[in-house]
DNA sequence: TGCCAGGCCCTCTTTAGGGCCTT
C-alpha cells in the first residue's frame, strides 16, 4: 500500500476566497495501513476567529495569538507531506486551503487528494448521513478526541479512508486499490459503481 | 441589517433548484 497523507485543516470560515485562513493544521502519514508519523500545528494568519468558529473548534483568538507563523508552519508541513497524495473528508475544502496557505508561503502545492466523502457516499449508501463524525460512529471508530480539532478529524479520516479500502476488498474484491484508481473510483456514478471496478480493476 | 463558497448529487431535471458536506 503507498503512502497518503491524510489532512485536516481548522480555518476561520468556508472560503479562502472570501478571506477566510486556516487556524490549524493536521496530517496523519499512512503507510500499509498503519500511521507512520503525525504533523500538527495552530498557525497564526493574522485572521480573527469569529464566536461561533471559536465555539465550533475551541480555537481562539489567544490561543492564536501565541501560535506559530502560518507560513512557517507551511513550510514545515509541505516538507513532512512532500509528494506524497493526499486525502481528506469533503476534499475540495481542504485542497483550495492548501493551495492558498502554501501559495501564501511560496510554496507550491499541486498534490493529488482523494475524498472520503465522495468514496462513503458510494460505499456506505446506508450510513444516516455522510458527515465525518457520524461515518466514523457507523464504523465504530475509536474516537480520537475532540472533533473539529485538527488531529482527530485527520485520525478518522484516516480511519475512514482505512475502512473504504476494506469494505471494497470484501464487497468486491478490490484489494489495495492505489490513490489514483479511489480518485477515478470517486466520481463513478453511484450506481454503477460495481460494474466500472468489475471492468477496471478486474474485480 | 443582511449577505457572503464550491462541488457533488438527486429529482417533481437537463432552458433548475435545493440538500449535503467542509469551517
Amino acid at each position: 500500500m503507498d503512502s497518503v497523507a491524510v489532512i485536516d485543516f481548522e480555518t476561520t470560515g468556508m472560503s479562502p476566497e472570501q478571506g477566510a485562513r486556516a487556524t490549524e493544521i493536521a496530517v496523519v502519514l499512512l503507510r500499509g495501513g498503519e500511521v507512520v508519523d503525525r504533523f500538527q500545528s495552530l498557525m497564526n494568519t493574522g485572521a480573527w476567529v469569529p464566536p461561533f468558529i471559536e465555539e465550533l473548534t475551541g480555537i481562539s483568538n489567544e490561543m492564536l495569538d501565541d501560535a506559530p507563523p502560518a507560513e512557517r508552519v507551511m513550510r514545515e508541513v509541505a516538507e513532512f507531506v512532500g509528494g506524497v497524495p493526499m486525502v481528506a473528508h469533503n476534499a475540495s475544502f481542504d485542497r483550495r486551503f492548501w493551495e492558498a496557505e502554501l501559495a501564501r508561503a511560496g510554496r507550491a502545492g499541486g498534490n493529488p487528494f482523494a475524498c472520503t466523502l465522495l468514496l462513503a457516499r458510494r460505499v456506505y449508501p446506508e450510513a444516516p448521513n455522510h458527515k465525518l463524525g457520524t461515518l466514523a460512529r457507523h464504523l465504530a471508530l475509536p474516537v480520537t478526541g475532540r472533533a473539529h480539532r485538527a488531529m482527530a478529524d485527520a485520525e478518522m479520516a484516516a480511519g475512514l479512508w482505512l475502512g473504504i479500502r476494506r469494505a471494497l476488498a470484501q464487497r468486491y474484491r478490490l484489494p489495495d486499490p492505489d490513490h489514483s484508481t479511489l480518485c477515478a473510483l470517486q466520481s463513478v456514478p453511484r450506481a454503477g459503481l460495481a460494474a466500472w471496478i468489475g471492468r477496471h480493476c478486474g474485480g
